[in-house]
DNA sequence: GCGCGATATGGGAGCGCTCCCAGAGCAAGA
DNA sequence: TCTTGCTCTGGGAGCGCTCCCATATCGCGC
């Protein structure tokens, strides 16, 4: 058995085990078509080689490969630092393990989504995950079967999607305000081409419509500073806004340093609401009333359905529970 | 040119252009050793193909991966939440972007750290970040040439490893505490057998013993419940303290809540100052004195030393800076 | 005791690429 | 004109595996 400093192939195994090349692959895939006896054997050969199997060459060999492949589009920063994407990420790669496949991450800005496939090693994924993938260009990223694409954040047209149930979450975060008293209730929205954004506007407008209350919403940029600025903006065109229902946690922390800044009481004076419930809504003073959903748990559905494939174009929706805290009571 | 479904290779490229596999492969690699004339004939037969070259192919001929294998040691919850692993992954996945690398994301609890090798699909990956694993276990995790592994929050022995200057931030912010007139100054760290959270314990106590005073550490485990937890623990022990130097941004929002809890005014009663200056600390309020690090940058280094291969045992340490927010003053 | 199907094993082909070496073509010097 | 020395191109081998088919082996019923 002369490896040097080779790494344990297959035939080496199967030398040692004295069996066929053949039969080692048959213990190592775990197919039943092996006698016992000699599974045991080879198992010991393999133990005793450290052997491990050459995913390149099994993703040659096999056509196919054992990698979901993740794509963000969102910008440097705000991948960085919106707790959103560390809980998205954390649920992928745990689904991933438990689905015994490997994560490969990319981030893009949406301009250089043209470069994703060439980048992303075009390998045939056992499945994609795009995140906030803008529909039209969806097309561009198929570097497979849209059958093992999921998308996420927004929907893209030809294959299947999950999200929180945005509506409902914001038809309750804003009957929440109006049953609390507050009947001038502003709204920071997310960027409008993004569907949890625009959902969540959607359902804040509903809600206010139907009151017979007029609905105003700013569109923001999901990142706390930018909130800051749409907020300052909006108090500025309606200064006597008595609550302001804010598209994530991240952003509504930035509205509250506005509202501090201002010297505006929270909830005294304006009740606020979030959406996510994530870290920063534990974090500030006074605690966010938030929207919560299972952000993990739609990761993990994701990256699950992406490599068992799914029904294109079908969707998932997950539901939404409100988190009263102190900033709306 | 019959390709069925089947995706375009080097030698359907090859034909259609009137040249050779091996001229193809010399054009797509790069290789200087090719006629323009020829070049431009494989470009064109390439970009209408829509060739991509098939990453597993490559690696398995080439004898070589260009993947960076990212492994996480840390609780399923602590990487979701903790906005440190959100900038930390950004930063690994944009220096990969720049390198031309791929990013392999695992994360596994300790008790599991063995079954990494055999979990990360053990291709002889182009380099390999290691996060908080543990000393006595790099070695496990060992799947490739210690001169392309970087270990990032844990110092591990035989390998390359970069940390902030934890122990002079540490410094810098418990002289800001004495500067700001406290002398009572407790400490909440992290696990104990983290660099880290060390570091940052070493330096608080060496600050405050030069000064005479009597250090008092407790130890957590990098969550906010835990760091709340802890600090409850602490004022128990010591009702006396007028100043909290907490080792992570995230856990001083713990502790913050736990002081609002008791009714303790910060900075009034107790001066709080954390370290990371993530998202958290800007969210609090009053907001928090931290200790600024480039955990981005850091993770971007370890990256592209992974790749490029480092001196093995070598040691990069990054500068961090006090940032004075409420919380302190 | 012979044939039959079922089960266990071996070996060839080939996945798409890179590497290496051989050969073709060409310019310049003897 | 014939070499010498280059650059450019082609083709074979082989990376480590899986798939498929051929063959060996066994047990069982008649």
């Amino acid at each position: 058995m002369e490896l040097g400093d080779r790494r344990p192939t297959l035939e080496d195994v199967a030398q040692l085990a004295r069996v066929s090349r053949s039969t080692v692959s048959r213990v190592v895939t775990g197919s039943p078509r092996v006698s016992p006896h000699v599974r045991a054997r080879v198992e010991r050969a393999a133990g005793d080689l450290g052997y491990l199997p050459h995913a390149a060459a099994r993703a040659l060999a096999g056509r196919r490969d054992d990698t979901v492949a993740v794509v963000v589009v969102a910008g440097e920063r705000e991948f960085a630092e919106d707790p959103y994407y560390g809980r998205l990420v954390s649920g992928v790669v745990d689904a991933a393990q438990e689905a015994g496949v490997r994560v490969r991450i990319q981030r893009t800005d949406e301009a250089y989504l043209a470069d994703v496939p060439a980048l992303s090693g075009s390998a045939r994924f056992a499945g994609t995950v795009l995140v906030n993938v803008p529909h039209q260009l969806a097309g561009e990223v198929t570097f497979r079967d849209p059958r093992h694409m999921v998308s996420l954040g927004r929907s893209a047209d030809p294959i299947a999607y999950a999200n929180p149930d945005n509506v409902a979450g914001a038809r309750t975060a804003t009957t929440h305000l109006l049953a609390a008293g507050r009947s001038r209730i502003g709204m920071v929205a997310g960027p409008s081409d993004n569907s949890c954004s625009t959902g969540r506007a959607l359902g804040y407008q509903s809600v206010l419509t139907a009151a017979g209350l007029r609905p105003y919403v700013v569109f923001a940029d999901f990142t706390a500073p930018g909130a800051a600025a749409a907020a300052e903006g909006l108090l500025h065109a309606r200064p006597d806004l008595d609550a302001l229902f804010v598209a994530s946690d991240l952003m509504a922390a930035g509205v509250l340093q506005t509202l501090a800044a201002r010297g505006i009481r929270v909830p005294d004076d304006v009740a606020v609401v979030g959406f996510d419930d994530s870290v920063p809504a534990r974090c500030t003073a006074p605690a966010l009333t938030t929207v919560t959903h299972p952000v993990e748990q739609i990761a993990a559905w994701a990256t699950l359905t992406s490599v068992s494939g799914a029904q294109p174009g079908s969707a998932r929706i997950f539901p939404t529970a409100l988190v009263v805290r102190g900033s709306s009571t």
